[in-house]
DNA sequence: GTTAGCACTCTCGGGTGGAGAGTGCTAAAA
DNA sequence: TTTTAGCACTCTCCACCCGAGAGTGCTAAC
C-alpha cells in the first residue's frame, strides 16, 4: 500500500499536527524529528502521499495536513495501541468512586470524567435494555384525587408520574389498586399489559394505562436520553477561530441532539469505533470525529459512550481511554444493576440479620 | 432627577439600541422619530444625559450607548408594563400543556419556553421546600445483597439508590423492613430520622442511614439542580463577535455554576427582580442582565426562574414574560403538587368507583 | 433655548507591500 | 535510481496607511 518510509511519514505528520494545528511543513518535520533525509527528499514523498490522498495542502505554499483518509490509514495500521498508564486508570477510577446515588447522576459523572480525560467532548447514553418490564408499582396520594404513580422496571429503573382521577380515592383504595396491579402486572412488558384481559375496575384500567403508556415511552425513548460534558475543551482548541464554527458545533450538540449524534446502526457491537470526519453520515459531522463504544452487558442492558471532537485529536489515547472507561461502566452496571450477573437461587443459602 | 425631554430622549435611545446594537446618534434619532428638535439640540440632551451617567460613549467620535444605570431608570420609571398579548399566552399556555410525565421533564420544557419566549437563555431550577418529609419508602430487590431504595417524599418528589447488603437479603425480609420503617419515619424530616431512637434491627438502621443521608443531601442541594436553555439565542447576538466573549459566557453557564447564577439572597420573594449589569455582584455578570423571579407558594414549595442575556435586552418585554411564565408555572405547581391546595378534609366526603 | 455650521476625532474597510513559510522543479551528486 | 541543493514562485499574514463615513462638541447666530 504505502512504502515503510511514506507510512512513517504520515505517522510524523500527523503526530505534529496534532500537536500543533499547524500545518506542517517539510523543514518543520525534518528538524523536529531530526530525519536523516533531507527537506527535499521529504518534499518528494510528501508529493506522492498527497497524490494517494492521505494528506492534503490547504493552499499552494502551506504545510501538509492529514486528510480523513490519511487519520483512517493512521488508526488502523500505524498507530499503536498503547494501553493507558496505571496511575491514569487509578485516577479515572477513583473518580467513579465518588459517583452519585442515582443512575442519572453516575452517568453523568462518568461524561464529564470522559470528557476531561480526553481533553474533548463526551456524550454518554443512560443504558437501557430492549424492552423494559415492570418490577413493582406504587401509588401514593398527594391529593384528594392525584397520586403519584412510582414505576419501578428492572435493572433498577424508575418511572414516576401524577396521575389525577375524576374523582377522590382515599389512601387505602390506592394501596389495594396497587397491590392488585402488582399482581396482575409484576414482570410483564408495557405490551403485555395493554394486551392483558386482567379483570379490572375502571379506576385500576386507568391507572393499568398510564403504566403501559409510561413503559412504552421509555422504550421508545430507548436512547433519547445522554448527558453532554466539555463543550468548552472542544470550543477552546484552535480550530474554532471563528464564533461562526463554534455556533455551528452548538448546533451539533444541542440538547435535543444528542442521541442521534451517535449512529448506533453503524457502530460494532463491542469494541471501539471510530468515525472520522465524512465518515459520518452527517454533513454538520464532517469536520470532526467520533470515538464510540457501547457499555453493558452486550445482550442485556447497554449504552454508548463518545467522544466528540475535531478530526484533529489523539486517537491513540482517545481509543484507549474509551475503551477503559467503557470497560469500567460495564463492570459497574454488572456489580449494580444487572440482576442475572449472580444467580438467583443463591437466594436459598442466604441468611439474614 | 430628570427633565421630561431628556427622560423621553432616554427612553428613545434605548428603544433605538435594543433594536440595533449600534450606538445612536443624534442624527439617527431624530430622523428615524422625527423629532420637533433638530440633531444639534439631541446633542446638547445627550451631552447632559452623559454628565449624569445615564449613557456613555464608546469613543469619542460614536454614538451613544445606555449604561446600567440608564437602564435601571429605564425600568423603574420609564418603562411601561405592558401586558402580554393575548395570542402569546395563549401559544406559552399550550406548550406547557405538552409537558412531560415526570417533574424534571416539566421544568426543563418551561426553561426551553422560556428562552425561545424571550429570545435570551433560561435558568429555571427545580421546586424545593425548606425541609423535604419522607411520604413513603419502598425496597425493591434486585440482587441477593442489592436492593433498589426508593424514596417518595412530600410534593411528589422521588429519589432512589441501590443499597448493598453485606449479606443477602429475601424479599419478604425487604418488604418487612420498608413496612416497619414506614411506620416508623413517614412524614419525618432527614434531621428527625437521625434523632429518632426507635427499635431497629441493625439492617433497618442501615437502611434508615441512606434514607437520613439521601434526604440530606436532597435538602443540602436545594437548588442545585437547574436547568439552562436558549445559550444559542444569547450566543448569536452581534455582542459576541470575538469566540472570546462567547466562551466567558460558556464559562458563567457551565452546568456546576448554574444554581450560583441565581442570586437567591437579593431576589424579592415575589415578583420579578432585575439586576443590570454590574448590579450583580459577579463579576463574569458585568456585561449581562438576568431578569429573575421565583415561582410556586411564598412559604411552600418554591423555585426561581431567570432570563440570562445582554444588559441589551428589552426588559419590558423580558419582565412581563418572566411574570407570565412564574405564574403558570406557580398554578401548574399547586395543580399537581401542592397538598395543602385542597383540604385534606374533604377526604370524608369522597366516593371512589 | 434652539439651530446651523464647521472643525475635529475616531472607526472601519480596502489596498499595499514586505516578511516568512513552504512548495515544486531542475540539475547535480551519490 | 535516489537523494540533495538551489532557486524561483506562490500564498498568507500582518502591519501600515488612507479615505470615507459617522458622530461629536463648540461657537455664533437666530
Amino acid at each position: 500500500m504505502l512504502t515503510e518510509r511514506r507510512s512513517q511519514l504520515l505517522r510524523l505528520i500527523i503526530s505534529e499536527y496534532v500537536d500543533s494545528a499547524q500545518p506542517v511543513g517539510s523543514e518543520t518535520i525534518m528538524r523536529r524529528f531530526e530525519l536523516p533525509f533531507s527537506a527535499a527528499t521529504i518534499r518528494n514523498e510528501m508529493a506522492r502521499l498527497e497524490e494517494e490522498g492521505f494528506i492534503s495542502h490547504p493552499h499552494t505554499s502551506a504545510g501538509r495536513v492529514p486528510s480523513d483518509k490519511g487519520y483512517r490509514y493512521y488508526v488502523e495500521a500505524l498507530m499503536q495501541a498503547r494501553d493507558l498508564p496505571a496511575e491514569v486508570k487509578q485516577t479515572i477510577r477513583h473518580q467513579f468512586h465518588q459517583a452519585g446515588r442515582e443512575e442519572d447522576e453516575w452517568i453523568q459523572l462518568s461524561a464529564a470524567v470522559l470528557a476531561r480525560a480526553v481533553g474533548n467532548a463526551a456524550v454518554v447514553t443512560l443504558p437501557r435494555t430492549a424492552e423494559s418490564r415492570l418490577k413493582r408499582l406504587e401509588l401514593v396520594g398527594i391529593q384528594d384525587n392525584a397520586a403519584l404513580l412510582v414505576l419501578v422496571l428492572q435493572q433498577a429503573r424508575v418511572k414516576q408520574q401524577v396521575l389525577l382521577f375524576p374523582e377522590a380515592v382515599e389512601q387505602e383504595q390506592l394501596a389495594s389498586i396497587a397491590n392488585h396491579l402488582n399482581q396482575a402486572f409484576s414482570s410483564h412488558t408495557g405490551g403485555e399489559i395493554g394486551r392483558s384481559n386482567a379483570q379490572l375496575t375502571q379506576i385500576e384500567w386507568h391507572v393499568a394505562n398510564a403504566v403501559r403508556e409510561i413503559m412504552e415511552a421509555a422504550d421508545r425513548g430507548g436512547y433519547d436520553e445522554a448527558y453532554l460534558e466539555g463543550v468548552r475543551n472542544v470550543l477552546q482548541k484552535p480550530e474554532f477561530g471563528t464564533s461562526e464554527k463554534m455556533l455551528n458545533l452548538l448546533e451539533v450538540l444541542e440538547h435535543r441532539n444528542l442521541a442521534r449524534l451517535i449512529p448506533f446502526s453503524q457502530i460494532a457491537a463491542e469494541g471501539v469505533t471510530v468515525m472520522i470526519g465524512s465518515e459520518n453520515d452527517r454533513d454538520a459531522m464532517h469536520e470532526y470525529s467520533l470515538v464510540v463504544s457501547p457499555y453493558g452487558n452486550p445482550d442485556g442492558i447497554t449504552g454508548a459512550m463518545a467522544v466528540v471532537g475535531p478530526t484533529r485529536m489523539d486517537y491513540s489515547q482517545t481509543i484507549s481511554t474509551v475503551r477503559f472507561i467503557a470497560g469500567v461502566m460495564s463492570e459497574m452496571l454488572s456489580t449494580y444493576y444487572d440482576e442475572d450477573a449472580v444467580p438467583r437461587e443463591l437466594d436459598q443459602d442466604a441468611t439474614a440479620s
